[in-house]
DNA sequence: ACGGAGGCTGAGAGGAACCTGAAGCCCCCT
DNA sequence: AGGGGGCTTCAGGTTCCTCTCAGCCTCCGT
């Protein structure tokens, strides 16, 4: 699951990218709304965490011009002190939720599970994807094979989980190192190796393939 | 955009229509074939989904019946069952893609984003290419001579790629170097000599025809 | 028939890509 | 404060690609 916050506050940007990160999600940040209404508008994330006052564009802005683009990616707005928020406005133009800072860290993580888990069952979607003897729940972040259930860690969950998305594709190591880490992320690529290492060893080896050059393929048909 | 979907199970036919309108898509159900051979010759679609078991019409015979009138708008096959589909004839009565049910929504509406974005794109391509017997998975990155999977390197299949994506066209040796390798390559031209001759190992000899003084040319009929 | 240009292909050095065990760090829980 | 779990880095080892090279073949014009 890919969020993006906009939000100019760096700090509370950075410890709320923080915190989701913990959570399992993949988490970018803008710090204004030019910005955040671009990279929100490429359609690869799952919700929007959109604060109303910022530079460039305000947030309400944002959002009436994502809706009009056709984009209805859930949002979940921030205003800065209570009664700034036109409530009216905000759900006007599009928002689905909104809260009003200050906010604990635990109500906010309460509302983007539960934008996402509305989103899940009014689209109609099977959140478990299942292929041969793997099912993968996304929505309870639960793996079974076969009857045996198997814990992941948050991360080894995520990148999993890019694979089932697309399974029986190759997905690139770029590609899951940008979805389940940072984009910006500076670290040793070779974590995705990793983290294929240790799912193989939890799950099964011949259930995710290398492809040499390519990335990685989770199996389809045994 | 504008969905046409062709599915005799109504309970699954709502729930795709009703996350596809979310989406923002407008779409049309009906629920036997004869009907969705009518409503999509109508050629305001842009792009048709199509189970295979219908009443009226099957699948097979919609999709080739729409291509022997002339419509080229992309087409997602849906199957029932693994097993159920046949490969070859799905893709040759010319199908842009398919999916095994059961699928997940996700998965869905990643497949209809992508048609539509390759037609916008104009270059029309699906990411499975049949030729003969040859059948290449850009996006698996896998490919089939017959019943037999080939296993080829990075550069192999970037190779073949290049002369699929043209096929029956000739390529001419310094368009695949600029395409396969860097486009400041420094080495020795005759690596692409190389590599068509381990394709040709790999596969078939006469599959990959030299022109002389222009480059190759993947026959396509056999 | 001959020569030359263009094309083919086997072999091998070198290295890129990948895997994985070990260890450090950090945060959170007890 | 201590301990544990998860995340990340690092380095050694392994696999097997990639590219070069050289010799040979094929085609075509003279």
């Amino acid at each position: 699951m890919r969020l993006l916050i906009v939000e100019d506050e760096k700090r509370l940007a950075l410890s709320l990218a923080g915190g989701l990160t913990a959570e399992g999600y993949a988490v970018d940040v803008v710090h204004d709304g030019r910005e955040g209404l671009h990279q929100a508008s490429e359609g690869t994330y799952d919700l929007v965490i959109l604060d109303i006052m910022l530079p460039g564009l305000n947030g309400y802005r944002v959002c009436a011009a994502l809706r009009a683009a056709g984009h209805d990616v859930p949002i979940l707005m921030l205003t800065a002190k209570d009664g700034e928020f036109d409530e009216a406005e905000g759900l006007d133009t599009g928002a689905d939720d909104y809260l009003t800072k200050p906010f604990s860290y635990v109500v906010l993580v309460a509302r983007v599970k539960a934008l996402l888990r509305r989103r899940g069952q009014g689209a109609g979607a099977s959140p478990v994807h299942v292929h041969g003897d793997l099912k993968v729940d996304t929505a309870a972040r639960r793996v079974f094979l076969g009857e045996d259930e198997i814990t992941l860690t948050a991360k080894e969950f995520s990148v999993l989980e890019q694979l089932v998305l697309r399974a029986g594709e190759v997905v690139s190591k770029s590609e899951i190192l940008e979805h389940v880490w940072d984009f910006a992320y500076e670290g040793d690529p070779n974590i995705v190796e990793v983290y294929v290492s240790t799912l193989r060893r939890k799950l099964r080896a011949g259930l995710i393939r290398t492809v040499r050059g390519a990335g990685y393929r989770l199996e389809t048909s045994p």
